[in-house]
DNA sequence: GATTGTGAAGTGTTTCACAGCA
DNA sequence: TGCTGTGAAACACTTCACAATC
């Protein structure tokens, strides 16, 4: 369901940082909101993030004006609309491809629903895998998913296999037609330009705190 | 043990996305060192890796001359002076608090080692976790988080607890002597300057795949 | 002849500073 | 008065273009 777009766009290259902030927004908003907050200034919330308050105000201008001069930003119209702009005011149907260690942990992450995801497929080409139940989900053979995907309406695929298998996966859910994928395999794979591609490797960030340590010892 | 400055530091500002960089290019060098690749110019490397080649040859430039004029980069070579850079030419000691789902899978994961660090300990404050064994480390209680770090020598803590909990893990850690931190928890943390903080929060980036699929149907 | 290393130009992002408004 | 929204300035990062050199 394309949802009509019900802010105002007004730049047609919005930073790819900017994004991610929204979702550190909303987070953090959340939290506020849980602990009775009702209003924020963009110095609170920027408190509270760790980022400059007028970062907040320009990542808010991409999509609209939220605030009122002198008051602020009420929380829970805030939270709607940054899920509205971010796509996330409705649940992405999403397929699992690779269920190892991460794929099961993934699956079993309680908190997907919460964020606007459900998980429903899981998928992989080991025999002794499939048929098994993960989470309440019957793992399917990787063959299936597009017969499957076609079924259940799938929008975005999320990839736990092994990095040798990453690219047979992403051509599967390429040809099941999924609009997205989020790529947790430390290997490269190429799709169509029409396909949302993002790369999750944590070992980066842990490249980068030991990196950072490194550094400051050295100072 | 910190290593004596094996590079020549051109800058003291190196941008994040450099060592982001530096990691995916390891990644992808490894890769093809695995494919018998001997030797490879800043192009074909830029080629794999999605980036610009003069966005390699501005990276390498921070940390010093890696290449040969005329004939390229020698891929054992370079992955040596990169990790050597990155700080990964040693293995670094690290230790896990939040035994969940996600704390399984990540002390499960193979490639620890692989990629320079080593989970020497597991910790959790469940009583009914306490004493279990995960991966060949028998979970302990984080109150005694200290004690061991220190008799281990540990650098580096991931987090992997649920977000209330993260903030006091956090604690026990900074109180251990941790030089660094990646945090999986879906909350911010507040630790002393001295020591390095990274996130890792894939629903960020499922967020950015979300936004994307909303952007390229509003086309 | 090929490819690196790098100053300079170009582009994008962040921060400042203040007008505009509740 | 207080805080947002925003043009302008500052800063950071990326790409270009070419001299250096193997």
């Amino acid at each position: 369901m394309p949802n009509p777009r019900l802010f105002s766009l007004k730049s047609d290259s919005i930073p790819r940082a900017t994004i991610q902030r929204l979702a550190l927004y909303v987070q953090v908003l959340e939290d506020l909101q849980r602990e009775g907050a009702d209003v924020i200034s963009s110095e609170s919330l920027a408190k509270a993030c760790d980022v400059n308050p007028s970062q907040i105000r320009k990542d808010l201008a991409y999509f609209g004006k939220f605030g009122v001069r002198g008051v602020g930003y009420y929380i829970q119209d805030l939270i709607a609309s940054l899920k509205r702009c971010l796509g996330i005011d409705h649940t992405w149907k999403t397929v699992l491809v690779g269920v190892g260690n991460l794929g099961r942990a993934l699956l079993n992450h309680k908190e997907f629903k919460l964020r606007g995801f459900e998980v429903i497929g899981a998928f992989d080409c080991d025999p002794f895998k499939i048929g098994e139940e993960v989470s309440g989900l019957e793992v399917m053979c990787t063959k299936r998913l597009m017969e499957k995907s076609h079924e259940l309406g799938v929008e975005i695929g999320i990839i736990t296999t092994p990095p040798e298998r990453a690219q047979r996966a992403a051509n599967h859910l390429v040809e099941a037609g999924i609009k997205g994928i989020l790529n947790f395999a430390p290997a490269r794979i190429t799709v169509p330009e029409h396909v949302v591609l993002e790369y999750v490797d944590f070992f980066h960030h842990l490249y980068s705190v030991a990196f950072n340590i490194t550094l400051s010892q050295q100072k």
